[in-house]
DNA sequence: GAAACGATTATCT
DNA sequence: GATAATCGTTTCA
């Protein structure tokens, strides 16, 4: 049986800004095209999170896709189908995913691809930039480097929660704005963290050597 | 219904 | 390296 094809239009993104010099955020057609695509692109790319009425930036430095049905990983597999809790990640591209996971922990991700698709990139690590005080008294005790290191430590210390299911990921109170570029020599590639099926594929993206990726220090 | 598990993290030995 | 924390979802009877 052939799979059912993922939207792949490469849209032309630049790093336009409003008036008040900030970087306009990634439209949805970022989104639209293959979640390993996406997840590549988002090294670099700024957070900027406004939820409690704090402002915190950082910048994406690890990223994983969950690529669609066939995905076994993917919390949207065939298996599955679709269900109260992944709902979220059948909805348009370029809003938010967010679950808890181990009964403690939120996990934000975004969705990629068509709608109806089931696909999504889940944040795992983030370098803070702005607010970064506001980060600290979400991790008390926790060194700078590790304010966003790991799914769980990024959306405590960017203030997410299932209140931000869903939400459009080019608005307030929270969105993401191009940032630098990086270099494919500075990109490493290797299989996905903390699954069991599928646990060869290569889809997990992080910056290679920096101390905010999640994992072995 | 009941039991097991999970896209994790912190803490203990 | 091993394990507790903690609860919604999934799996099994």
């Amino acid at each position: 049986m052939t799979p059912r094809k993922n939207a792949s239009a490469a849209p032309e993104v630049r790093a336009r800004r409003s008036a008040h010099g900030e970087p306009a955020p990634l439209p949805a057609a970022f989104y639209a095209r293959p979640a390993e695509a996406v997840a590549r692109e988002l090294l670099g790319a700024t957070i900027v999170s406004e939820a409690g009425g704090v402002r915190v930036s950082a910048e994406i430095v690890e990223t994983e896709a969950y690529v669609g049905p066939e995905d076994e990983a993917s919390h949207a597999a065939e298996r599955f189908g679709r269900t109260a809790r992944n709902d979220a990640m059948f909805g348009p591209a370029g809003t938010a995913y967010v679950y808890l996971i181990y009964g403690m922990h939120w996990c934000l991700n975004f969705v990629t691809g068509d709608e109806g698709f089931g696909a999504a990139v889940l944040v795992r690590a983030a370098r803070p930039v702005d607010g970064i005080e506001h980060a600290r008294a979400r991790r008390p005790g926790r060194p700078d480097h590790e304010l966003m290191r790991g799914p769980g430590n990024l959306a405590r210390a960017l203030g997410v929660d299932a209140a931000l299911n869903r939400h459009p990921l080019d608005r307030p109170p929270l969105w993401i704005a191009p940032g630098r570029p990086i270099a494919e020599a500075d990109v490493a590639v290797g299989p996905r963290i903390g699954i069991s099926r599928a646990a060869d594929w290569p889809l997990r993206f992080w910056l290679r050597g920096d101390p905010h990726v999640s994992g072995k220090s």
